[in-house]
DNA sequence: CAGTGGTCTAGACCACGCT
DNA sequence: GCGTGGTCTAGACCACTGG
């Protein structure tokens, strides 16, 4: 019924024998692997793309690919404050991300860097602010057991940054949250997701293949005069994430 | 300072040349851009393939490619019940689906076919039946001004469906829900929401090239007594829906 | 150093859309 | 029938990895 693509064939064949190696182990070159399946090299190329995108085998550049050691880490990012649903007051020192990680047993870690930068036009939108201009930044790389999960950047503007704890370097652990201390709690967030390719850079921050298809979610935090105080723009490879929710019943 | 490759190079060359271009303008072929671009075909292929991936470009099997003309359309797959904020009540003939897509101006359409089938092994885990067990499906593609949008298979376990509306075909506009109505309402769902390529099978249904990358979202609807009645599968690759959805303020 | 994946070349044949 | 994208081949050179 489907005329597959010698490559999709491949694909399917190489998956029965990831299956047969144990997590962590080694795939054949792919020279090797267009010998015994008869194949160009690019065919052989094709059908592992296919496995890299849906996790099944990372590539390391240099050293060939490995079946996947590591499950999907699942990522809530909606905080509801109802049915004494889920955190909202994290366990001291960890952030909700954090907190949801250690709860499905592995071992969070942020590496956090400040910095000073112009607003491009994304950010610029999302902060209301014009283009150019200068505004805080806190750029963090999120590892799950020492593995890069995701990258989540958060951007504010000056009048909200100056003089608080945000332009603070390293990972902060604030009880209450950061905006709070800063004294701006947010009092709603809009929330776009988005997906594409790894970028470029994507894949410089959390050593990706190029060919790794992403989360991108923007989320706008408002506080309770509806000034946007905050935008988070948070990058989340689907290899390695999966986005959880829960909401009440409706009619649909 | 990022070392681009020759495709990553002409790609965004070519992203000049489409802004200027007409919405629905068409792009030289491959073989022609080879040529002016003084590289083989394949390096085209590749530089064309992250327009497709990022939207800016449909390509279109045997005719060409072409910038894109229809905007996003933003999909809202959680419904609040609070500040009176959107829908849960839609307009009468029209699924919440459909009520966003008109409310953002565009035309919504609904391809249905209902059939039963045996459950695979996702759908079994999410209605919580045996893989293999019969169980009714009713099969959407979904269009925006007759362009295919996203697909949304809704499972129903035998003894939720038998002898209700859910087994009628067509696209039933049923006031309160077509759950309620077979006497189910539901009472929470558990959403799930993960990435990937889209399959031969998604690349039919929605006309998709397979190097579109696609939210995959599955949601688990239970009913009052924690029962699950629902499982909707739905997937919307990323160059045509974004998700969006708000929240209340937290501490995060 | 030899082996790996990453990229590119210059062809080829196919199925499909159009006229 | 001709042009289009979709796929595949059999090479090649590169940068990076590891011992």
């Amino acid at each position: 019924m489907a005329p597959k693509s010698a490559a999709a064939r491949i694909a399917g064949a190489l998956r029965s024998n990831v299956a047969d190696l144990p997590p962590g182990g080694r795939l054949p070159g792919e020279r090797d692997l267009a010998d015994t399946h008869e194949v160009a090299r690019g065919t052989i190329r094709a059908a592992l793309a296919m496995l890299v995108q849906d996790g099944t085998v990372i590539g390391r550049p240099g050293r060939g690919y490995y079946r996947r050691e590591h499950p999907l880490v699942d990522w809530w990012p909606l905080t509801f404050e109802r049915d004494g649903y889920r955190r909202d007051t994290p366990e001291a020192g960890l952030d909700a991300w954090a907190a949801d990680v250690k709860a499905q047993g592995f071992n969070p870690r942020q590496d956090v860097k400040v910095s000073i930068v112009e607003a491009s036009p994304l950010i610029a939108a999302g902060l209301d602010v014009d283009p150019g201009e200068l505004v805080v930044v806190r750029e963090r790389i999120r590892y799950v057991d020492d593995w890069p999960i995701q990258t989540a950047d958060s951007y504010y503007p000056m009048w909200v940054a100056q003089g608080t704890d945000i332009m603070r370097p390293g990972d902060l652990t604030i009880p209450g949250g950061l905006m709070r201390a800063a004294g701006h709690p947010q009092a709603r967030f809009v929330d776009e997701l988005t997906g594409r390719m790894a970028s470029d850079e994507d894949a410089a921050r959390m050593d990706l293949p190029r060919i790794t298809p992403v989360f991108m979610h923007v989320r706008v935090g408002y506080d309770a005069n509806d000034r946007r105080v905050r935008v988070i723009v948070t990058v989340a490879p689907t290899d390695r994430n999966r986005i959880m929710f829960e909401s009440p019943g409706g009619a649909a």
